[in-house]
DNA sequence: TATGAATGAGCTTTCATTCAT
DNA sequence: CATGAATGAAAGCTCATTCAT
């Protein structure tokens, strides 16, 4: 039995490792391409393997791709929820996922994420079935809302306002608009980007605030 | 030749209609389904027409989407222009293009326009080609500019944050998402969710803000 | 009746007219396009008349194109028949008809019969059904052999070869092939080409030949 | 290394049968129905295989009519080519050309070249792109107009005549029309059509003619 | 297990023909 | 009669999925 765990666990590393050859390839193409024009030939040829190989790890085009949102943001829950965790101030907190997004391999993910709000086809071909992968989204909206409502009981943000509210409002910054209007066109920094898009969010949420902030940056 | 005219006008009108009703039936579909899950054989189906009878209107799926863009974004744009050249301030007219698009038909063209920046598919497919249909987001995009440089010369704005900032901070609320999550799903009602983010957006952008202006709503 | 006659004759000779202008049109195109091609639309729109009309004057394109032929040919016989009733020897009248194919606008007609022989796709189309287009290239053909044969009867032409050969030989020349390349891209004088034609013809033909006859010319 | 070769063998010769089988069905319903009239389904269907499958093979229906073109003229370039360079008289080249032609397989590549000239419709469908398919007969009027040149230059073809006719008429014997009336209708045999139509050529042809070859025959 | 050839449903587009006006 | 909008069958082509090797 010692003998065949690690034979077993062998093969099921190969496995693994083909499984996120072709996860990621899928992902390329598909930020490339986007949903209807990702084919499972291109899939194929970029991992440089055969077509029906694909098929032996994911048992349709579809399922490829539920599971690769079902990867991506499992990781990005379990970092949110780490970032959660931590003794900073909710502040803190919601700077931390805005850097995530716009400063690290964050933002790959919240394309993808967007491609869930993009085409409703694809939305309806991804979501619909299965284990809807709408419930991603709602998970990452869930941590938001959390936070938010720290924040709002612990004087940090304005409770006159709908926690909903400001959880979507926060939300509506971490679009690809932005990231494509800010980073990739007006050329503006990371980490200037998500200073002043804290700023912006936090002036119109904290219940009081420091007039000028802005000016020490 | 009084005589002629109505007849000329009547078939006119029996085309501009007949082609209305297309672009109708196409608008509803993409949404739904997206831009490749939308068929010609749907759209004529619906309009409860033969498929070989849009073509007679449109030469093609692209161009039928196009011509659907390019009404929708000629009609918003001439809206929003209106409202720039009205004499309110320019937080008034913010709230005016959030009416707009929370409160009114125009949300419909929020959804679209996020089409364009959905599926890279579409983007290739729609917008590469001849006049390109992107350039009616960036018109939209350049009057939200036009409006925040305004409202910074007249000291309503932050001056300190770029002006592209407030523009992007601004487009982000008006995210589909935005309209899911609290009008379809938190059931908030329109009037409410619109104060309500214009509220988040100004504490964070006005250069001098009273501090509990929510408070009196 | 005397008041009658007139009338129906005008009517009768407006839709002779507009017939002939519809068979002209569609002839160009079919020249132009080929029989699979060529499109009710141009033909119509050539005219200047609805695409309706046309099938008041013709059932079906078949037909139409089938009428085309027929009256082409009919002409086309006649000028041969009238040929060869002339007191002139086999060997003029044969010289007149390489004149009328290559020198005239006989060449057009040719070109049309040879659209007979080429696509077996129209053939199949136009051939098959009602009457059939092939018999009046037969009936060319006919005419061509009464000749020849007239010519071995008077000893003008070599009574050794079968009479089908000579004919067949003989339709060999009036082939689109020879024009264009002959006439189109060697830019051979029509004339010229008739008096060598007539001689390459005739100098495997002639049962006795002036052995340099071509010299004189 | 000695076991691989096979294998690739094997997979390449079945892709080759198979690409044959399909031009070969293909070759079968243009002939039988020209250009437009063939469909990649029918061609599949007489294959026996998917209308998909032609697609493994050939990128468009252009492109397997065109690569039909290619192989057969190719193979009959060469032919020529060797003809040609044989050393016996320019005479018997010809008439090993025409024995080809009305004797062998080579006359369904005449058909096949026939469509060149024909349908002005497939013309532009198939040679205005690419690879031009005209040229294939523009290279066997080549090898002809070397014989017949080769032919003046030895004292055996008529001088006094420009090579460009002698090479025209001599294609004039090998249209399809041709073939059609003597050996289909006329049911005469190809040995003795070619002697016939040899001599026929020949007698218009030739610098010096024996009177009554023929009669020896 | 891995392959990739084969499949066929489904898509966009064309055009001869019909028919209400 | 004349019109031209409407029709729908049929074509070329794609691609997710299957399966014999």
């Amino acid at each position: 039995m010692d003998a065949d765990v690690p034979r077993y666990t062998l093969r099921e590393r190969q496995r693994q490792e083909r499984e996120d050859l072709i996860l990621r390839a899928a992902e390329a193409v598909l930020l490339e391409k986007g949903y209807h024009e990702t084919s499972m030939d291109e899939i194929a040829a970029r991992v440089g393997i055969a077509k029906g190989t694909v098929y032996l790890h994911f048992t349709s085009k579809e399922d490829l791709i539920q599971e690769l949102f079902k990867r991506d943001m499992q990781q990005l829950l379990q970092e949110i929820d780490t970032l959660i965790a931590s003794s900073v101030t909710v502040r803190e907190k919601l700077r931390a996922v805005l850097r995530q997004v716009y400063g690290g391999m964050l933002y790959r993910r919240f394309r993808l994420l967007a491609l869930l709000y993009d085409s409703p086809g694809s939305r309806q071909a991804l979501l619909t079935k299965k284990e809807s992968l709408r419930q991603y989204g709602e998970q990452i909206a869930q941590r938001i809302l959390v936070l938010v409502e720290e924040g709002q009981a612990t004087g940090l943000l304005n409770a006159h306002i709908p926690a909903v509210v400001l959880q979507t409002a926060f939300f509506g910054l971490l679009t690809p608009y932005v990231y494509d209007r800010l980073i990739t066109q007006a050329h503006i920094e990371p980490d200037e980007l998500i200073a002043q898009l804290e700023y912006v969010y936090f002036h119109g949420v904290a219940a009081n605030e420091a007039s000028q902030e802005l000016e020490k940056m």
